[in-house]
DNA sequence: ACTATTTCTTGATGCAGTTCATTGGCGCAG
DNA sequence: CTGCGCCAATGAACTGCATCAAGAAATAGT
């Protein structure tokens, strides 16, 4: 067996590891999560079960490409994904992370049925179940409670994107820092400071340089 | 007629002008708002004319004070209103602007029935239409078409608060005014320099630096 | 196991935007 | 018309954060 072929049979089990997950892909964590805001009848998991597709996208995959339609809603199940757009100077701004437990999309592309200027990506190899607008629809058609489930996960997103804007216009980038480790504590020390960087608003060299700061400070 | 009582005299008659505003308040505009995005049916109109109350606030009162709960919904007919936070410092931080045919409260403790942290107030004396949360959830029982109706208004709204979010991160104060003259044209010229200063999250002064930068170019 | 790439750290320098203080204009109350 | 509160303008000093550069450390690719 030479090098090349052992890559292959690396990657080989990788990808089958990731199909095995992928069938035996449960529902439950969606379901769970439904449950928790409000209880779901067996038809309506079936409903849910029916219409959700499971999928696999490996590290830095894009998950929606810019100028593209975002016609897909993502609960993300494992792994973690970026919502962030790259302006002409090149530089990345992050939007959104979507970890365990999260849904991400382009909402203005996905009600609005408009091409997209906003990227989505894996930061690692990430399973999503994702529902299409037509089968939210449905959704929407056959289990109206779905309607004030989904308009209570916009409403929340609204409230925490104010939080956001608020605390970029009034605080300093140490306090957006501070609490961003606290908000997402998870999250901090999963994902590389380039990124947490974007996300704030501020340079890797500068999160460097709070980072020191508060080591100092302890 | 000493006076006192002609400032009284005075203030009576603008009240009275102001109530005879409210009386002739006319729902159009509203009816008119909702037409633009569904048509609606006579029994739609004759719903929204029933669940929805005119209202008139003077410059400076409060239409919802931190601490309370946010239990309207406004649809602004004449005048202006603000969202806005006070922070520790004592620095005003505005969330958002309504003039006319805009719709304000604080999503979050409206829908999430929690005590606000915010405050809405008026720039301008203002009339607004406003429904409370209990007349909602009956428009949205009597008429399903207003689930969509407003699950489109918080879309716009997430979409704009978005932009305005990656705004912040990514441009320069001087760009962010830029874009709003042209985003609020009709605003920026009826508003005093120090609110569009806090709502771009900068000081009066540097709005005025930037002002006589840009005369200069031109 | 080695190399390439990405990530983190640290220093020097510059600038965008703040802070504080002063001045002048305007509308409004007495 | 006088005095007071509010808003805009402008200068001087200061600072938070960016930019550029270069090296060290960690990670990924083969």
């Amino acid at each position: 067996m030479n090098a090349i072929s052992v890559v292959n049979f690396v990657n080989e089990a990788y990808s089958l590891r990731m199909k095995k997950d992928l069938t035996q892909a449960s529902i439950e964590p969606l379901l769970d999560y439904f449950q928790k805001i409000i209880p779901l009848n067996n038809e309506e998991k079936r409903l849910v079960t029916e219409r959700f597709q499971p999928r696999l996208y490996r590290k830095r995959q894009y998950v929606l490409q810019e100028g593209n339609q975002c016609n897909r809603m993502n609960f993300v199940v494992r792994g973690c994904l970026r919502l962030y757009t790259i302006d002409e100077k090149g530089n990345t701004h992050i939007l959104q992370f979507a970890a365990e437990n999260w849904w991400l999309t382009d909402i203005g592309s996905f009600y609005g049925k408009k091409e997209s200027k906003l990227n989505i990506d894996a930061l690692e190899d990430t399973m999503v179940l994702q529902i299409s607008f037509e089968n939210l629809t449905f959704l929407y058609d056959q289990a109206p409670k779905f309607n004030r489930i989904f308009r209570v996960l916009i409403e929340n997103s609204h409230v925490a994107l104010q939080n956001r804007l608020l605390q970029n216009i009034s605080s300093t980038a140490e306090e957006r820092y501070l609490s961003f480790v606290q908000t997402y504590t998870h999250l901090y020390n999963r994902l590389p400071q380039t990124q947490i960087a974007a996300y704030l608003g501020i340079t890797p060299e500068f999160v460097s340089r709070i980072r020191n700061s508060q080591i100092k400070k302890s």
